[in-house]
DNA sequence: CATGAAACATACTTAATGGTATGTGAATGC
DNA sequence: GCATTCACATACCATTAAGTATGTTTCATG
């Protein structure tokens, strides 16, 4: 049983080696010999993990990618439902950006830069990677129906609209970011943001 | 004299051909021996007018990104200083995304498909495309400045972070949508800019 | 405690990449 | 009309990539 346990450590110490190279040199830019170095493994252990760099691309996706989604964005909705749902809004797309590690405002969104990077090309990572933005898409619209329910959001919204609005508003934000140094971009995009969930309140 | 005609010609014919390359695989999955297949060129035709893949890289950013934004974005609003702003608003931000063709929609938007692949690795890159985003939120705000002079604008708007925020989320809508085959994602997008444009007017 | 399989390491193959060095025919300039 | 330069083509090179084949060691199991 030491064996099994020795071997879920080694793969998930690839997995997440590659999610950090992927988010911080790209995908097609990481190479797996560059993954295992990072890892003190050899090639042989890769192979003997994954079939192939696509493999670990959907797994990436699937068990990193999502997981940093539901955690950051999804859960935060679903825990607190008690709260004003303006106010969970706010935290979602303007307190987490305010909180960014550098890294995290240097490298962008790991979804998004593998959606951007790969979104056409590699078919096999469309559906998971659509799968991720859909879940964000309907915990968001969960929410804005609530709000609806309880007269916090302005009953002519779209909440499917606007849910989209949110996501494609942040991530665009998130994107451009990276080419500058500063916050200004992030500081204009976070007056407009509140100001955009403050008119649909 | 007819030489150098001849030069420019397969020159540019090099820059475009890289052009819808890029646009096409990306940058990093793009090799010269790619580009130069497609061109019926060899590769001493690529390296007897550009230095390497980095620069061919920086001339597509400066001569055929930029001129596609200026053309698509930023020349409209110049052009039509008579016509109401939020209507040049609504035309920029969401006329045109209507008549996207196919293409266009399935592979994004060719800046931002660079700033998100390489924005940050390859620093070379970021100069020149902070330059194409800046001009065009510079053309956004002196718009939107004139629309707050002419009282289509509410005076509260900032304009800066207004500019801003229509670009971010822009740019997230075309970058998302690579990973869908229909359409909702734009539909969404649009109801919900054409509300923003409404709300700030 | 022997046997098999699992968890890797090592060595190798094939193909492609960015880039260079050199060749060649045509146009240009004197 | 001849030397030179330009615009490419050809041939080559070093590196690196993904992937495979084959060890070797360690562990689980009968």
């Amino acid at each position: 049983m030491d064996q099994k346990l020795k071997s879920k450590e080694t793969k998930e110490l690839i997995l997440n080696t590659s999610f950090n190279m992927f988010y911080e040199k790209g995908f097609n830019n990481t190479s797996i010999p560059d993954i295992m170095n990072e890892t003190n493994l050899t090639k042989g252990a890769f192979y003997h993990h994954f079939k192939n760099k696509l493999e670990i691309g959907k797994k990436v996706i699937e068990n990193i990618l999502s997981k940093r989604i539901y955690n950051g964005f999804i859960a935060p909705l679903k825990e607190n439902k008690s709260k004003k749902v303006s106010d969970l809004l706010v935290y979602v797309f303007t307190e987490r950006i305010e909180n960014f590690t550098e890294k995290e405002k240097a490298l962008g969104c790991p979804a998004n830069n593998m959606i951007n990077e790969i979104g056409c090309s590699i078919h096999d990572f469309r559906e998971p990677l659509r799968k991720l933005m859909d879940n964000w898409k309907e915990a968001l619209i969960e929410v804005i129906d609530l709000g609806k329910k309880n007269k916090e959001i302005k009953e002519s919204v779209n909440s499917e609209s606007a849910a989209t609005y949110l996501i494609c508003s942040f991530e665009g934000a998130r994107g451009i970011r990276k080419i500058y140094d500063d916050d200004t971009l992030f500081k204009n995009y976070l007056k407009a943001v509140k100001e955009y969930i403050h008119t649909i309140s």
